[in-house]
DNA sequence: GTCTATATAATGATAGAC
DNA sequence: GTCTATCATTATATAGAC
């Protein structure tokens, strides 16, 4: 089989009506809270039917995780290298995946869900290849620009990556919670949220005679 | 009633045993996925005396959550004001709350949870206070540092706190993931970690003559 | 306060007709 | 492929004895 064909398993019109509202519900309430049910429910359709599709209720599972994986994977290969120096690839490389994380809502917290918390174990093990995938790449990025002595060599690659990686996944968790603090001000304009976060780790908080390094 | 017996609610011995095992169960694994059963089993007592002391099951999930915020206050409070600048605040404050955080894992979770999930929609009121209000004084701390000239007056104090939360936070919750990922050499020392951020936070990355400002 | 036993409802899953 | 009807299990919750 090739790396193609991998990519390519295709789905009945109903069977991606079900894995549809699978991925709505189960990235909105977590395993346990969604039952079949309402899943066929929302798909428009009967309980029997789905598990017509599909084995059980945790094969259903796996396979919504399957395609937002697919989906996340997607994204970032489309956010691969444009021209530019380090620092310029990882301002466009956190602008990029923050927008995608918002256009891909579902996906995103469904991943997040599993790789965050303790529950399915072979799922967990699917979401942390995607979410260390992200890591890898940035923490390569930072490396590349120590090596080109556009940023302080005595920094830790991985935690500055780690800070990134953090700005982004955090500000989508926390997406419901900040909506209800009025003196945020960065909720409604998330290329202003990147640029500000950009800043302050390239160029820190600090004014310029107060500056150790 | 005081704000003092406010704090007080005693529980007998009994009721402890099962908000303890009800907190632990609840953090790991959230409110669906947990049966009354598996908390009488784990408080070692049985399915009716839980009843017996508490309402229903959110009647106990809300009890857990109010010990947890308490918990949570209480710890906020010890971090208050010691002396020095604003941006040593700023660090005593992100470091205290990240050994905090490490300390009260089941607290943290069951808050995080709530706050960031959508889910029982009273229990997240109570815990985006907690959140909320953990920001509202990293926020002013920042406020103060850009009043008294140690900061640039140019970044978004809001945006500011936000990273440091988000730094905090996100370690907390990315634990399980990191610690699969070799790569990342902060995840043994938390004291290390916190001073890196805040050395990136303040200083920025970027070598001198990169700066822009 | 704590238990055994049980009522009641919902869940995951299946049989079998069309 | 899709359904109605149903099974077996487990869940929340309660009655009532001690």
């Amino acid at each position: 089989m090739t790396k193609q064909d991998k990519n390519k398993k295709t789905y009945s019109s109903g069977e991606k009506a079900i894995l549809e509202a699978a991925e709505i519900l189960f990235a909105e309430k977590g395993f346990d809270a969604v039952s079949m049910s309402a899943i066929a429910k929302m798909a428009n359709t009967s309980k029997p039917n789905i598990y017509h599709h599909f084995k059980n209720k945790n094969d259903l599972y796996m396979a919504t995780m399957e395609t937002a994986v697919r989906r996340s994977a997607m994204l970032l290969d489309t956010l691969e290298s444009s021209p530019g120096s380090p620092g310029q690839h990882l301002s466009d490389f956190a602008a990029g995946q923050l927008k995608n994380i918002l256009e891909h809502k579902n996906s995103t917290q469904l991943i997040l869900r599993e790789a965050l918390m303790t529950s399915s174990e072979n799922a967990r093990v699917i979401a942390e290849n995607v979410v260390g995938n992200v890591f890898s790449r940035l923490t390569a990025m930072v490396e590349q620009g120590q090596k080109e002595g556009q940023f302080r060599k005595d920094i830790d690659p991985t935690l500055a990556a780690f800070m990134m990686e953090a700005a982004n996944m955090f500000f989508f968790q926390a997406r419901p919670v900040m909506k209800q603090i009025p003196e945020a001000n960065f909720n409604d304009d998330i290329a202003a949220y990147s640029k500000g976060v950009m800043d302050i780790i390239f160029n820190g908080m600090l004014l310029n005679e107060e500056k150790k390094s």
